[in-house]
DNA sequence: AATTGGGGCAACCGCGTGTGC
DNA sequence: GGCACACGCGGTTGCCCCAAT
């Protein structure tokens, strides 16, 4: 465990450095009077105001914490009951680690309640070999994705599978709206997609294109920030598994790296030269121990803003007139798949606000972009490593997944992939589930 | 009885977002 | 537009308790 960086002051007895320094650790009864009477006194919010005003020696973080956590009224104490537990495991299956999101559907509990629930939850269940959903979760959004699904399936443009190992390990489309002013205007459709080559090599392509808007519902539909003014939003988890989307990346691609904002590094990275394509070379991993571990960390990236500025960008040089593929995927036979998923224009305050699934015919519009828009997808960050834990299944050929509609190309049997349908205890603890989500995409089954 | 390891929980940290100036 | 501030979220860490050995 990695020493405080505050010098001890986790240890109480420490937690006093000097006069002015503010206390940590745990908080004492006294403490909590202090902080109940001036939010009964105050109210919520300005917690920093807390400190200055109380002469309690708590920073604000850690006054909304402990209100949050433990002070408030109407906080459900004790163990989560049996409905609760059915509930937080079928959120997490929706949400991914959305903590504070599934908080809100569990009244009286709090997200850090939740999460070290589910923490705790997943790794028992790994060490007994347990999958992480129960079946009946499983089999149920299986189902529903597949319902919601299987229409966009049907009618795809499958790409060659001699050109691609996988395909749209990465494909993200968003809506966005005709300005106000020019309720005419044709929606315009944003399209985010990674590719393999059969060369190995990675493209990333982000499109633009216009199309008639034809809302429609699907359910549970995290989105990639729900604090967004202009949210990503994002295939759930089980739109994604349930089509058995990923990556069939073969062992020479065990590292595959870009630049992720949090996670350092942990494999080379061969950004594209050119500033209209991007193209991940593959890089060998150690084979020694098959380590790979697969992160993109996704979650950081929709914080950045990059994915935001990548298409506020894209909104802003979207051109319905010109119809021209502005990327050409630079590892050669890349194949534009159309008939992906749309996802409309996110409701910050509606995670279910999306539209879709609908099909685009091949060749439909698709606008430039320049070169601006291009240099931002030369930073977008996605790190590739390989999960340790795919050794335990015993394939040599790590699948390389996303939160997305992925493909999963060349998997014989990706029942084997899917956490959902067939988690096992071969995940060791590297393995957080909610990084099989979009928000933290790709990762390896 | 002492030791050890895991579970449960509380708290902290880093980062992103929103807002006001 | 830039900056500071407040707030919230998710990940991580540390401590305590307890059962197993």
């Amino acid at each position: 465990m990695a020493p405080d960086a505050s010098g001890g002051l986790r240890n109480p007895s420490t937690a006093i450095k000097s006069k002015h320094a503010l206390k940590k650790g745990p908080w004492t009864t006294s403490e909590d009077m202090i902080l109940v009477e001036y939010v009964k006194k105050h109210g919520e919010g300005n917690w920093n105001a807390v400190q200055r005003n109380s002469g309690l020696m708590r920073c604000g973080k850690s006054c909304r914490l402990r209100w949050a956590n433990h002070l408030r009224p109407n906080l459900k104490k004790g163990a989560f009951s049996a409905e609760e537990e059915k509930l937080i495991v079928e959120l997490h299956a929706k949400l991914g680690n959305k903590w504070a999101r599934m908080a809100a559907q569990l009244p009286g509990r709090t997200d850090n309640e939740i999460k070290n629930y589910w923490n705790t939850r997943l790794k028992r269940r790994q060490r007994a070999g347990l999958p992480v959903y129960p079946e009946e979760v499983a089999q149920q959004e299986k189902q529903l994705q597949l319902n919601s699904s299987s229409s966009v399936l049907a009618s795809s443009h499958r790409p060659n599978q001699t050109q691609l190992n996988f395909y749209e390990t990465f494909n993200s489309q968003q809506k966005i709206a005709p300005p106000q002013n020019q309720p005419n205007t044709p929606y315009i459709n944003q399209q985010l997609k990674l590719y393999r080559a059969n060369n190995g090599s990675l493209a990333l392509s982000l499109a633009t294109s216009n199309s008639s808007f034809t809302p429609s519902v699907l359910p549970a539909a995290p989105f990639f920030n729900q604090g967004l003014s202009n949210p990503l939003p994002i295939p759930s988890l089980l739109q994604y598994n349930s089509l058995n989307y990923g990556i069939n990346a073969g062992p020479e691609i065990g590292v595959v790296g870009l630049p992720s904002i949090q996670s350092p590094m942990q494999g080379a990275v061969t950004p594209a030269a050119s500033s209209s394509d991007f193209v991940m070379g593959a890089t060998s991993s150690d084979g020694a121990e098959d380590q790979y571990d697969v992160e993109t960390d996704f979650s950081r990236c929709n914080n950045s803003g990059l994915l935001e500025d990548l298409f506020g960008e894209s909104q802003a040089l979207a051109c319905p007139e010109k119809q021209e593929d502005p990327f050409v995927a630079a590892a050669g036979n890349v194949h534009e798949e159309t008939a992906a998923f749309e996802f409309g224009q996110g409701n910050a305050s509606s995670d279910n606000n999306y539209e879709g699934p609908e099909t685009k015919a091949p060749g439909e519009a698709i606008a430039p972009m320049d070169d601006d828009l291009m240099n931002l997808l030369d930073n977008f960050p996605l790190s590739v490593p390989i999960p340790d834990w795919d050794e335990g299944n015993g394939s040599e050929s790590p699948v390389l997944t996303n939160g997305t509609n992925g493909t999963i190309e060349n998997q014989p049997d990706a029942s084997q992939q899917n956490p959902v349908a067939a988690s096992t205890g071969t995940a060791n603890q590297d393995w957080n589930f909610g990084s099989c989500l979009w928000n933290n995409m790709p990762s390896i089954y």
